[in-house]
DNA sequence: TGTACATCAGTGAACGCGCGTTCACTGATGTAC
DNA sequence: TGTACATCAGTGAACGCGCGTTCACTGATGTAC
């Protein structure tokens, strides 16, 4: 049956965000798009009516990721509150709902070309974000790049070591610690 | 045909590397088994009389990746020496022949338990090594942690990131220098 | 040392399965008059 | 405003393909005597 343009609009956001989320969560060769379709609620069929191919998928899904992360570190305000959240054992529990760069730079290097830009911009965005949160000096871009790079670097591996090893709890709080010293201190 | 012996412990140890080399340069199932066989110089059907399955093979092939980058620390001899390596041009391009850590954190953190701890141990000596290439000193153990974290979330963010956006190399030459300072200054 | 036979690494066809994608169809929506 | 018709989002069966894995077979190796 057809559906009102709001509707089907909103039925694509729908499916771009449960992809997001599975993809992160899974990996983007985790995800079948039979799969995906189900977990928004409808059967795969339709999937074509609304996206080229799962490819062309994959750069909304990072996006709308990177956005959700953007609302992430507005929500928290401030640096030194973001960085026990995002360095949590939640978010290491919970891939599909934390950082896009820690669930998927591996999948995205991979990827073509327009995932890899998306990729680029939010993590960017991101790097910028961080770099507003810093006393300004000098060095504060490149505070904020090695800021970054130590928080996608602890949370992405933490989650490939197993759970009761302890380098798993380690490659969480020690990046913490330095980077709320960093924080902390300017 | 039989093969000898030690042909034969020789010719699976070359899927095991070259296994390791693809796995990091594609991710495990970007690499299908007839692919990694051909690669090795043989015919699919021989895989299973050397391993029990692909999952089994993606453990030893971690093994020996980081076997062959426990080599390339040794080579370089100090860490002051494996820093501009590891965070090169050349070990983005090519990430084959570089860290398992940095190609392969995100596809290991969806592996069975066995492929976790096999990456557990690798990364552990990574750390144990750059921490013996510190100055001794309190927070040494910390400090090194922070180090591996740095070095593989740089390789892997420069890499999610097209080759020609400022990005790339920003990822790289950010964390080198940083790196470069706290180990000459210890 | 020489011979007969069992072993088993490697071959390549075949298997079943899940995947991305296509397609004919449905029926409520949106539009032309 | 009411009516007739075209549109098109969603359905679910079907497609072709590549994958991991299995299997009967080959023939040099390794062993029993």
């Amino acid at each position: 049956m057809k559906i009102s343009k709001a509707q089907a609009q909103a039925n694509r956001a729908r499916v771009v965000e449960t992809a997001s989320e599975l993809f992160r969560a899974r990996g983007f060769d985790g995800v079948a798009v039979a799969d995906l379709m189900q977990a928004a609620g409808f059967t795969h069929g339709g999937f074509y009516n609304h996206f080229a191919s799962k490819e062309a998928l994959a750069a909304e899904a990072v996006e709308d990721a990177w956005t959700q992360m953007g609302e992430q570190r507005a929500r928290a305000g401030s640096l030194a509150a973001l960085l026990p959240a995002y360095l949590s054992r939640a978010a290491r529990r919970a891939p599909g709902k934390a950082c896009p760069a820690a669930a998927l730079a591996g999948d995205v290097s991979r990827q073509p070309e327009a995932v890899k830009a998306v990729f680029a911009d939010g993590l960017e965005a991101m790097i910028a974000s961080v770099e507003a949160g810093l006393p300004a000096d000098d060095g504060r871009r490149e505070r904020a790049v090695n800021l970054v790079v130590r928080m996608v670097g602890a949370l992405a591996l933490s989650r490939a070591v197993p759970d009761d090893n302890p380098l798993a709890k380690e490659l969480l709080d020690a990046p913490l610690r330095a980077s709320l010293r960093e924080v902390g201190e300017g």
